[in-house]
RNA sequence: GGCCCCAUCGUCUAACGGUUAGGACGCCAGAUUUUCAAUCUGGCAAUCAGGGUUCGAUUCCCUGUGGGGUCACCA
């Protein structure tokens, strides 16, 4: 059988999208899956767009989630040279002419298609210009642009492994732009051509390119070749139903990481949306992932990013995690740290381990640890029924039992109701509403800074 | 507007043409509990509509509706 190729080809535009990282995943999968090869190829023709500082980004957050590819970086820049010798053998061949058109006469016309329903196509106007006129106008230096010769009505047909049959008519497509001039090539044409000479077997990406594959198998069969598979996922949605964008949610994975997501939860995530092994399994590692996958199970319908899944997921993750590791993962988000000994962080953090759904989140729930002094409402001090008076006796009951190191529980159990020893205990080291067991807390705390919490409480209902 | 794609609980999804339409997240209730989580138990909740084909349609076909994509000298 023939060896899989698969490639991801993203353009350096702006941040790593959350759905990109889909149409990175998928192909990775399939081909380490099949032990074929997976080429990282960078589509940067669009100088403009294109920035050094989003391909970092984009290989960075590549890194992270462990997607591997065993070729590239291949930079479209930097491939002028093979551009120029085919769009020279398409013009040869008759596949592609000179168009001197003005970008004012062909929007003109697009506006004038439209308004009476018909398809927006270029109308052919320099397709057949003689070749003197053509060298005529090349040599007084008129501006022009490439186009592709698209046969006159006729269908063009792929069967793409997700949706079966496609079908679209070369009328509604027309001649388009292949490239400004030699040196500047445009999508459609270094797409198909580096598919074609990197012998990719395997086109997987996402729907958006289903418009462009008819374009991209003309060119690729008029240059000889046969065209490669197509397998055309569907797009991630907002919860607003529309295309994921920044309006409805945080888009880039830089955002993502910056909250406290761990890898494994944004790739199981993703892995899921839109696919699904037919188990009730859901709880996968790459490895996993990489055994199970399969083209044919990809969801055709779109997808809608739905993040208190992810939450939750991450969540998962962060609970099954070695308590060090998940330590030194969080103490980039805390802020009050000075000098604390790992040991000591280590003890704070495995207090809410199973509390945190997101890394970002320890910070808020652990700076008590850090500050000198609290400040909270006397109030939070009280528990259901009582009065500030029982309150006080409680904390000085407490004091004494921290003080002569008496086990805090059994003399908890001595009360009516335990949280009344043990809720103005919690209040007075925390100052918060929520946290972790009073107990555990001084036990962390230490003995010292434990009984000076609750004199200050003490103080604070004086 | 033309062309293309899609359609099962709120969300992600399962179901060789025959299932009480299953699971997960979320939500609600209960258990546990000093709070919040975590955990366990239970509950609510879906086949877009209308026509066919068939003994039987979530599943196949048609139409409609809805949603999405695309129509660049962007990718």
């Amino acid at each position: 059988m023939k060896k899989i190729i698969t490639r991801f080809a993203p353009s350096p535009t702006g941040p790593l999208h959350i759905g990109t990282i889909r149409t990175a995943l998928f192909p990775y999968l399939f081909s380490v899956k099949n032990k074929g090869t997976f080429i990282l190829r960078i589509e940067d023709t669009d100088k403009e767009r294109s920035k050094k500082e989003w391909e970092d980004e984009l290989i960075k957050g590549l890194g992270w989630l462990g997607i591997k590819w065993d070729e590239g970086p291949f930079r479209q820049s930097e491939r002028g040279d093979l551009y120029e010798e085919k769009i020279k053998k398409l013009i040869e061949d008759g596949h592609a002419y000179y168009c001197f058109c003005t970008k004012e006469e062909v929007e003109a016309q697009k506006q004038y298609l439209m308004s009476i329903g018909e398809s927006p196509v270029y109308n052919g106007h320099c397709r057949d210009l003689p070749k003197e006129t053509v060298d005529k106008y090349l040599k007084e230096g008129k501006p022009y642009v490439i186009r592709f010769k698209t046969p006159v009505n006729k269908i063009i047909s792929f069967n793409d492994i997700i949706r079966g049959k496609i079908e679209t008519n070369t009328n509604t497509m027309g001649d388009f732009v292949i490239a400004k001039d030699f040196r500047n090539c445009l999508f459609n044409f270094t797409c198909a051509v580096d598919d074609m000479e990197m012998k990719v077997t395997h086109v997987i990406r996402g729907e958006d390119h289903i418009p462009n594959t008819p374009k991209q198998i003309l060119i690729i069969n008029a240059l000889g070749e046969k065209e490669p598979e197509y397998a055309h996922l569907s797009l991630i949605l907002g919860t607003d139903k529309k295309k994921l964008s920044k309006r409805t949610g945080k888009t880039s994975l830089s955002d993502y990481i910056r909250d406290g997501y761990l890898p494994e939860a944004i790739l199981n995530f993703i892995a899921f949306l839109g696919w699904n092994p037919g188990t009730e399994k859901e709880i996968y590692t790459m490895e996993e992932l990489i055994n199970d996958f399969s083209l044919e199970k990809i969801q055709k319908s779109p997808a809608i990013f739905n993040i208190d899944k992810l939450d939750w997921l991450n969540g998962l993750y962060i609970r099954k995690m070695q308590i060090e590791e998940l330590t030194k993962a969080c103490i980039p988000y805390i802020t009050g740290i000075k000098d604390e000994p790992l040991e000591y962080l280590v003890k704070i953090v495995s207090l809410y381990q199973e509390r945190l759904k997101k890394l970002s989140e320890i910070n808020e729930l652990t700076d008590y640890f850090f500050k000198d002094k609290l400040t909270y409402e006397k109030e939070l001090l009280l528990w259901k029924e009582m009065s500030f008076e029982d309150v006080k006796k409680s904390l000085e009951k407490i004091y004494d039992v921290i003080l002569n190191d008496k086990d805090i529980l059994e003399e908890a159990n001595k009360e009516t109701n335990r949280g009344n020893i043990l809720w103005p205990l919690r209040a007075a080291l925390t100052g918060k509403k929520n946290s972790a067991g009073p107990i555990d807390i001084v036990n962390v705390l230490g003995k010292e800074k434990s009984l000076k919490r609750i004199k200050e409480a003490i103080e604070l209902i004086k």
